[in-house]
DNA sequence: ATAAACAGCTAACGCGTGTTAGCCAAAAAA
DNA sequence: TTTTTTGGCTAACACGCGTTAGCTGTTTAT
């Protein structure tokens, strides 16, 4: 009878959740099965039904416990007194060290929500709308302040949230360049696009 | 019994498999069905495989019909006598314009692969791995003749590359810019941060 | 030491999947 | 008009899925 390791502080089911999130970044949320989970864990299928109530429960987990650390990290970032590009950047490295760090729970945020249901579904986007709508607002208030190029700040977003998402090719590419020259390439080009 | 509808010179197998597209887009290409397909299209499941041999042929065909599109755009601006700077917003522009007007396709190709199976798989990343550098190629040249700041050129070109799916949520958006400015916007940004 | 709570197991369920076989009508070719 | 080919249909298959029931051993608390 195999029991799941688990040092202290750290639940079974916080095992199950970090085995998940790889699973489904590897192959997919649908594609991935439990029994490829409870394989990942070393136990069977049905023995994971004592630690989490669905297959769904966990995609819920991934995806909103990404989308609260980014709606926390925006509240910081309006509330600080810098100027917008500043907190623009700010923003754009707390995303590139999500990514960098936490790649496999970003990425299966990222990806894998289509696949919730409602109501966590229309919540979800509705959280990323507004995040959407409060990262363009401070790219707008560049524009004022004549920090940032006249361009379209929701494209800009659009832009700048996805480029991050490429550090997924980054992760899987044989020969590395750092986290921190990664960081830095990304930012020079990003911000450099914005700014004249 | 109801026939698939089509016009001259587009056969059955193209309507199923530009559905298909359209499908596997919303979806996902292992959550939409052979009998959402078939309702799609307009017909029933068994149907279908008097066009096609199987699920995954469809992805085959979406995924390379993308790529090898790609592929010939790329021999043709290398082959050009313009500027490295040149050759990349030539590139880009036609990235933006494939995302814009092939967009479930494209979408598709972009996201689905994973699902294909060897040797469609390796096949298919490996031309994308050559695509990418040869990308690069063009990035590293322009940083030598100083059109482009000092980069990590396959940065840039992940950066490039995934901020152009981020199309994607600029045509589910409702206040959609239209397609010009969106082109323009996201040359601007992008070929503006490799630049000056 | 005993009881309670926890965490694993096997077996099995109902369902949706991709796909095939076999048949028949409609369209195209003769 | 007859024949052949094409493109539908229904029925059914084998399989993998998420999940539940019921049981047993193990750990923790009393």
């Amino acid at each position: 009878m195999a029991r799941i390791k688990t040092d202290k502080n750290i639940s079974r089911k916080d095992v199950i959740v970090t085995k998940a999130a790889s699973l489904f970044r590897e192959k997919g949320f649908k594609a991935a099965s439990m029994r490829d989970l409870a394989e990942a864990v070393g136990v069977e299928a049905a023995s994971l039904y004592n630690h989490i109530k669905s297959k769904t429960e966990l995609l819920h987990e991934l995806c909103f416990s990404v989308a609260n650390r980014f709606l926390q990290k925006i509240d910081e970032v309006e509330a600080e007194k810098i100027s917008s590009i500043e907190k623009v950047e700010k923003l754009l490295r707390f995303h590139i060290n999500e990514m960098i760090h936490h790649y496999e729970e970003v990425y299966v945020s990222d990806r894998e929500w289509k696949h919730l249901a409602d109501p966590y579904l229309s919540n979800f986007q509705n959280q990323r709308r507004i995040y959407r709508k409060r990262f363009a607002a401070i790219i707008e208030s560049g524009i004022r302040n004549n920090e940032v190029k006249k361009i379209d700040a929701p494209t800009a977003v659009l832009i700048i949230l996805h480029a991050i998402s490429g550090i997924e090719s980054w992760h899987r590419s044989t020969q590395k360049i750092s986290a921190s020259e990664l960081e830095e390439n990304m930012v020079t080009i990003l911000v450099g696009g914005l700014t004249q």
